[in-house]
DNA sequence: GTGATAATGACGGCGGGG
DNA sequence: CCCCGCCGTCATTATCAC
């Protein structure tokens, strides 16, 4: 089943023009233009060529910003970490002069005034252009005369989907997993979900995302659910958007049309993600994703058993050796690095399976085996980032962040990924190794936000919250996955489910969220 | 003490067959 | 409808090497 981009870049790859030129040219960028963007960054980037497109565009219309603005598309995409359009704030720029600009970029003036509307008086050019664009794009993509592309759908669909897995055990209130699982629709699908009715106690603001294990024990996401205000988690496995398998539920209140992910789009198979293992990539081996990372990896032993069974035969080993290799394989995520050779992988790789900068993890206080654990434990920054791509329509200025149980920061670094402005961000997480880490982030990438990290969930009452949220103007997002060590399948001696030790933390992110809520309603949106 | 190493199953979803 | 085999799982802990 091809995407809806697949499709369109692939429709009509040669002659004079694709699908993806006419499109941009359709929008009114020169053809020249136009077309070195798309040889630039390839056709199937389509973000990347828009901001390509958005950064000629500006500089020609104002020769005199922005020197720094990097037109080296390898290096800006390489370290994703600036946004093209960050200097193009002038915000005391009358309406029409915005008009008149924008007018220029090939904006209409009535696109520009819902912009406007929508982003506030004082939003900056860059806002108010990026607004535009993703209304045109979702516009384009549900214009009827065009081929039909995405099928927008209800959450009917949703449930209907994982009906039939709820009369497994006569339980009415049974939440099935769907399958595949896809949450409500991925950014490769031309079927997805964009509407659903949530129960009024859980619309914000603020805004909130949890996330933990999808398979936990019985009756636990039933009752995680019904005290985050009744909402349906979304289920979703990570293999549809990266290279590895991470099968994780998410129940969160955020708005779930006009979804864009990430861009580039991570590899997608393992040999995209390590290419140099195709060369000893056995044929009878037909893996293409990966199973989940985890905390711990495999130990030499097992990989010295494997090349002990495989080491000798000529051509292909019997069936009973590729069995019990592809076993061990598949358990503790092996890939071919040589002759007869599996490894595991090591943290610079996983950093890159999960959607982190390199050496994310690495110095700063950590070892190999913290490493190993803290990413085991982490986001896949794909994965929430598309959730939480909504968010950076609706608050162009940036926002304010709770971030719970925030492990090596992957709420934080999914938002900036996004192009978010992080205002103020209240990051609460126990290990002090940890929390150096996102602090070395923080001041690595720049942020001109304010990071204030906290040790304890237990610690933070309502006197503290109601102080912060009096400072801040509020919390616009509440996020964070509580310990999962209870409910994980691979924990042989205390999986006690959300009464555990650890996972019983959950409560802690409820009480929070609720306690804010409240503070919230209570002050009105005035501060 | 610190960090690396290696051994330690149960549980539930899924699919195929009766 | 049930049964059964297959598959995969954000882990814990004792022990070792230094």
């Amino acid at each position: 089943m091809p995407s809806a981009m697949e499709v369109e870049a692939s429709s009509s790859a040669s002659g004079s023009g694709s699908n993806v030129m006419n499109y941009f040219i359709g929008m009114g960028f020169p053809r020249e233009m136009v077309a070195e963007a798309i040889q630039a960054n390839g056709e199937g980037s389509i973000d990347l060529i828009l901001e390509r497109l958005l950064t000629y565009s500006a500089i020609k219309e104002s020769p005199e910003a922005q020197p720094n603005v990097d037109p080296d598309p390898s290096s800006s995409s390489s370290e994703y970490d600036e946004s093209f359009l960050d200097g193009f704030s002038d915000s005391d720029s009358s309406e029409n002069e915005v008009i008149a600009q924008l007018a220029r970029m090939g904006y209409s003036e009535k696109d520009t005034k819902l912009a406007l509307e929508r982003c506030g008086e004082q939003a900056s050019m860059a806002e108010l252009a990026d607004f535009i664009c993703a209304a045109q794009m979702a516009k384009a993509f549900e214009a009827p005369e065009e081929k039909p592309r995405i099928q927008h759908l209800d959450e009917h669909y949703y449930t209907k989907q994982t009906k039939k897995l709820k009369l497994i055990h006569g339980d009415d209130e049974m939440i099935g997993l769907p399958n595949p699982m896809i949450g409500f629709g991925l950014p490769t699908d031309s079927v997805i979900v964009t509407r659903r009715t949530l129960p009024e106690a859980a619309k914000g603001p603020p805004y909130f995302y949890y996330e933990n294990v999808a398979m936990a024990p019985k009756g636990v996401w039933q009752t995680i659910s019904s005290f985050l205000y009744e909402v349906k988690p979304e289920f979703v496995d990570s293999k549809h958007l990266c290279a590895a398998a991470r099968k994780r539920g998410y129940i969160h209140n955020l708005p779930i049309h006009n979804r864009s992910p990430l861009v580039p789009l991570p590899p997608q198979t393992i040999s995209e993600a390590f290419p140099l293992t195709k060369r000893w990539w056995p044929s009878w081996d037909t893996r293409t994703k990966l199973n989940c990372l985890q905390t711990v990896i495999a130990s030499a032993k097992v990989t010295d058993r494997i090349r002990e069974a495989v080491v000798g035969y000529e051509g292909e080993p019997p069936l009973s050796v590729q069995k019990f290799v592809l076993e061990q394989c598949r358990k503790w995520n092996l890939v071919w690095v040589g002759r007869n050779k599996v490894a595991p992988l090591e943290p610079d790789e996983i950093e890159m399976l999960l959607g982190f900068p390199r050496y994310h993890t690495r110095g700063g206080g950590t070892n190999r085996t913290d490493r190993y654990k803290s990413l085991g434990n982490s986001f896949q920054i794909d994965t929430v980032a598309y959730h939480l791509s909504v968010l950076k329509y609706m608050f162009p200025g940036g926002i304010n962040v709770l971030s719970l149980f925030s492990g090596i920061g992957g709420a934080e670094v999914a938002l900036h990924r996004l192009g978010i402005r992080l205002k103020n961000v209240v990051s609460v997480e126990k290990s002090e190794v940890n929390r150096n880490l996102v602090r070395s982030w923080w001041q690595e990438t720049d942020q001109d936000g304010n990071l204030i990290d906290l040790e304890d969930v237990q610690d933070l009452r309502e006197d503290r919250l109601e102080q912060m949220i009096k400072s801040f103007g509020g919390f616009d997002l509440i996020i964070g996955g509580s310990p999962c060590n209870n409910l994980a399948g691979n924990n042989r001696l205390h999986r006690d489910g959300l009464e555990g030790k650890e996972s019983s933390l959950f409560f802690e992110y409820w009480r929070i969220l609720d306690t804010v809520k409240r503070i919230m309603k209570r002050n009105n949106g005035n501060y």
